[in-house]
This record gives C-alpha cells, structure tokens and sequence, in this order.
DNA sequence: TTAGGTGCAAACCCTTTGCAGCAAG
DNA sequence: CTTGCTGCAAAGGGTTTGCACCTAA
C-alpha cells in the first residue's frame, strides 16, 4: 500500500540543498535558494518535500527556531547549538552525552524512548564578537562627550 | 526604566495553573481550565501573561510539542519525555547527562552558552498500553473471521 | 490620576491543503 | 494511461497586537 514514489528533480535538489548546507535552513531558505535553479517552485511543493524526506528518515528537522522548522542533512543523533541572538542552528561536534539514559528512562518509566533531542542555547562566537565592539564604539562616543 | 508591575488575580491564577499542573499546559489548555473561574478571561492575555512570565524567569516554554508551545513551572533544568503518540509531556527525574559539557563547548566553539534542553521522544506507558489491547482485540476479531 | 492589565477581534506567520494541470513510469 | 508531483492560492492554527476600557496603586 506504500506509495511509489517517482523521481522528481526538485525533490533531489531540495535534498542536495540541505545536506550542503551547514546553516540548518528552513523552509523559506531552501525555497528562495533553489528559486535560482527554479523559477517556478513553490513554496508548498517544498514543505510537502520536507514533509515527505523528514518521514522517509532522509532529513531531520531540528526543531523550531524563532517560529521555523530548521531542518539538518545529517541523520545521526548529534547535539545542536542555537544562538538566541541571530538564530544561528550550529553542529556540535564533541564527544557525546551518554546513549543508555534511554535504558534507564525506559526501566523507571515504562516508555518506549525512540529518540532524543540536545540542543544547548546561547550567543554564538559571531554575535559576540559584534556585540562587543559595539560596546567599544559605544564607550568611544561616550568617551568624546 | 523597566515597568512597574501591578498586581493581577488572573496572572496569579496562571501561575498557579502552570505550577499546579504536572502535564506542562499549552494556553489553550491554561484558558481553559481558568474559564471556570475567569468566564471573561481572554486567550490573548493568557499569552501575554505566559510571555510575560517567561522573560521574567518565573516559568519555562518545554517547546514545540505538536504545534504548541508547552509550559513548565519547574525552572531547574531537568529533561524531558514526549510522547509521539498522545504528546504528553513528562519529565524525567533521573540523574542529570553531565553539566560540563557547556564548558567543552565554550571552549572549542567560543560561544557562550547559556542553558540547554534534552528531550526524549517516544511512546508513554500510556500509549504502549492502549496499543497492545488494542492489537490484542484485533487478534481475536482475526480469530473469529 | 496614571500606568499597567484585559477583552475583543483583526492581523501575523509559518505551514498545510484542495484542485487542476504536468510529468514520470 | 495511471498515479505521483507541482503551482497556485486559499485555508489552517497557534500566537501576536492595536485599541478602547478597566483596574491596581
């Protein structure tokens, strides 16, 4: 009853998009690059893709960021960094939390847990970085008051 | 510069609500259960006061779950469970995945980092449950065809 | 009297969906 | 030809907001 799903060019670069991508992009972000390649691609044609590869367990999405899905090329479990300033959805790439709380949960709880989502919050290097020297030009201006 | 706040019964009732409550409410279900009390209530200060509540620190957003946010009134950091079935959400009262990590990505990534959310995803004792009378009801009506 | 709080309803915004035409198999 | 895929635009659904009125201080 599953059905047969027939190629189609726009779903394949909607793929390739995300999996080159590093930004985590949402919905509007694939749509408006892939609008270069293809003029006529509509917004609807993309979230029903993203709907159906995020079923199919070819993307993932991470999560809402500031009210959008982001949505991440990488299958494998891996914790993820979101800067509260600029949205910024980064991979973090150390070595992880343990797996095996899984176990533990389902023991003392009786779930069944299928997976799991790690997300750390915060500023990121870049937002600091401006934020701080506008503090500086700041305290220049206030200094030449 | 920051307001002064004035004293308001139904910000009062939606705290207790949220913290009362073990299921994480969603607004709607906030105004609902304050209907009965508040029968002028309106969704649209729901949503300010939790807003309001939020940025001040007095309850947490858990997130996203099914399209709504879900609040908490615990603000200790501790992780949650979600059920993909019913989307419960309860939470997990385990020994903490190690605090530490923030330091290792502050270290490597030069953010700063200023709160995380674990999240477990998967079927509730519930769900589990219901689903296996249920394929056992199948079974016996497979018996009797 | 002076803000902050609230009800109401319209507006927002991301996402979903119905429908008719297009295209892959 | 059959059925999935797409464009388009309307509809959804949770959340936000403008405005006038209400209420705490």
């Amino acid at each position: 009853m599953a059905t047969t799903r027939k190629h189609s060019r726009k779903r394949d670069a909607i793929i390739q998009c995300i999996q080159d991508a590093t930004s985590h992009p949402s919905a509007e972000t694939i749509y408006s690059k892939l609008r270069a390649d293809f003029p006529k691609l509509s917004l609807g044609t993309v979230y029903r893709n993203l709907t159906l590869l995020r079923d199919e367990g070819v993307i993932t999405a991470v999560g809402f960021v500031n009210g959008e899905v982001r949505f991440d090329g990488v299958i494998e479990d891996h914790p993820h960094f979101v800067c509260d300033e600029c949205s910024a959805v980064i991979d973090i790439e150390l070595s992880h939390p343990p797996r095996g709380f899984e176990v533990e949960i389902e023991k003392k709880y009786g779930f069944e847990v299928l997976h799991r989502k790690l997300v750390y919050f915060g500023k990121c290097e870049r937002c600091i970085a401006e934020q701080e020297s506008a503090s500086v030009a700041t305290q220049a201006a206030d200094d030449n008051s």
